[in-house]
DNA sequence: TCTGGGGTCCTAGGACCC
DNA sequence: TCTGGGGTCCTAGGACCC
């Protein structure tokens, strides 16, 4: 399995967890809100993503529709946000940059946490300091895990954070703190343990990480699969999963939305599809690769009742792998032709693209009509116009201007980091 | 009226080849 | 046409993560 085994306090690997990520980020440009409850959410104002303390106590759940808690919300006076991902990802490449000179290796694990090991001697106390320069400079309050391996940090910062006590910083570095830890851990609370594992391993007894820890290798293999092998050797401080500083190349890359409405007109569709599109081949070319296949799929509410559900898919393989937004365009919209009927209305659709090689090494066809080079320089043109003016500025006449299927976004804040127009004003 | 979006890894089963 | 073991590749579906 290739494991590493990491003892000494050196091999200490950190995570940093920002608290409550996207509502600190509103708080951040709101210093009114403090102390008051905060919650973000999903495309669509749709359901709750994120939640700030506050809000957490009042019993508001990750995940449930917005609308079953609107009264929760004005008696409780929940200040409400619609997701901004545009100021989520620039606070975010802020805390990451204070980071990164600290580190010897660094893995930027989500938008919101990072795996990391100190450039020296790892401690409590540097793991404090940079704590505290990170709020300074960014307003944003994090939590620092340090343990042996990627699996007992996740335990560590959970435990900071849960615990006032530990001012957000707490290691788990001898092996009889990391035992104590363990026995009173929620085997459901660790990394890699999700609801349905949960499930058969307490049908089978095993509640705490330690049990999890102690059960029998054989047994684990059979219903855990090799996934639960490692987090297993992990809680046994054994390096399966290092810090991986290279961030590999996409396999996939979807864009999908629900609609604010539901969309019947295939003309509306398709400019959806042909946005979907556009999107995929732009984040393809930034990562400098190009795909293979293309899918498309579509489909309408399932929540409706009595209403006639409709789900369809299609994928289409390329001849040549590319990266050129007309090609990906129209292998979509090909698509869409096939499966799209008009007798439904449609929720949700999108585009999602395949068999990602990296664009250097595109074999050419024998056959190919279209002239790689010319269009590669108008690509590139595209996407110097686009971030220099803002997104879809230069666009495909099939992308459209009404976009009837936008989504909803009653509460979104400015984008205050990113765009002059949004920058704040002071009144003294 | 109103229920997110974008990913990864693993496994089983089918198709195909020698 | 059938038999059979062994290997690879692909796909769909499950489970999980943030």
């Amino acid at each position: 399995m290739g494991c590493r085994n990491l003892r000494n306090s050196q091999g200490l690997i950190a995570i940093v967890d920002c608290n409550n990520f996207y509502a600190s980020c509103e708080r951040v440009f709101r210093p009114n809100l403090t102390g008051k409850p905060i919650v973000v959410l999903s495309n669509n104002d749709g359901c709750v993503i994120a939640r700030s303390n506050e809000a957490k106590a009042l019993g508001i759940k990750m995940g449930t529709p917005a609308f079953k808690n609107d009264k929760l919300f004005s008696r409780n006076g929940v200040h409400v946000f619609s997701c901004n991902f545009e100021l989520y990802g620039d606070m975010s490449r802020r805390v990451m940059d204070i980071i990164k000179p600290e580190t010897d290796e660094m893995e930027f694990y989500s938008i919101d946490e990072a795996f990391l090991t100190f450039k020296g001697p790892a401690s409590e106390e540097r793991a404090r300091a940079l704590r505290f320069q990170i709020l300074k400079w960014t307003g944003i309050p994090v939590s620092i895990g340090l343990a042996p391996t990627k699996t007992l940090a996740k335990v560590a910062v959970h435990i900071a954070k849960k615990n006032p006590s530990t001012r957000g910083v707490y290691s788990l570095s001898s092996p009889t703190s990391i035992e104590r830890a363990l026995y009173s851990f929620p085997v459901d609370d660790l990394w890699g343990i999700g609801y349905r594992s949960a499930t058969k391993l307490k049908s089978f007894g095993i509640s705490s990480a330690l049990q999890l820890r102690r059960a029998h290798h054989g047994w684990v293999r059979r219903n855990l699969s090799v996934t639960g092998v490692k987090l297993q050797k992990e809680l046994c401080g054994t390096v399966c999963s290092p810090v991986n500083e290279v961030i590999p190349r996409k396999q996939n890359i979807r864009t999908a939305r629900s609609f604010g409405k539901e969309v019947e007109t295939y003309s509306a569709l398709k400019e959806a599809i042909g946005t979907f599109a556009v999107n995929c081949a732009t984040k393809l070319r930034k990562e400098g690769s190009c795909c293979s296949t293309v899918t498309v799929f579509i489909h309408t509410n399932p929540f409706k009742p009595h209403a006639l559900e409709y789900n369809n898919s299609r994928t289409l393989k390329l001849d040549v792998p590319t990266n050129d937004n007309m090609e990906i365009v129209a292998a979509a919209i090909k698509l869409l032709k096939e499966i799209y009927r008009p007798i439904f209305a449609y929720k949700k659709a999108g585009v999602m693209i395949g068999g990602i090689v990296p664009d250097s090494q595109v074999q050419l066809g024998l056959f190919d009509a279209v002239d790689r080079s010319r269009r590669s320089y108008l690509m590139q043109s595209i996407d110097e116009i686009n971030s220099k003016l803002g997104r879809d500025k230069v666009r495909l006449a099939v992308q459209g201007f009404d976009r009837k299927w936008r989504l909803r976004q009653e509460r979104l804040s400015p984008c205050y980091t990113t765009r002059f127009s949004d920058l704040l004003t002071v009144k003294i």
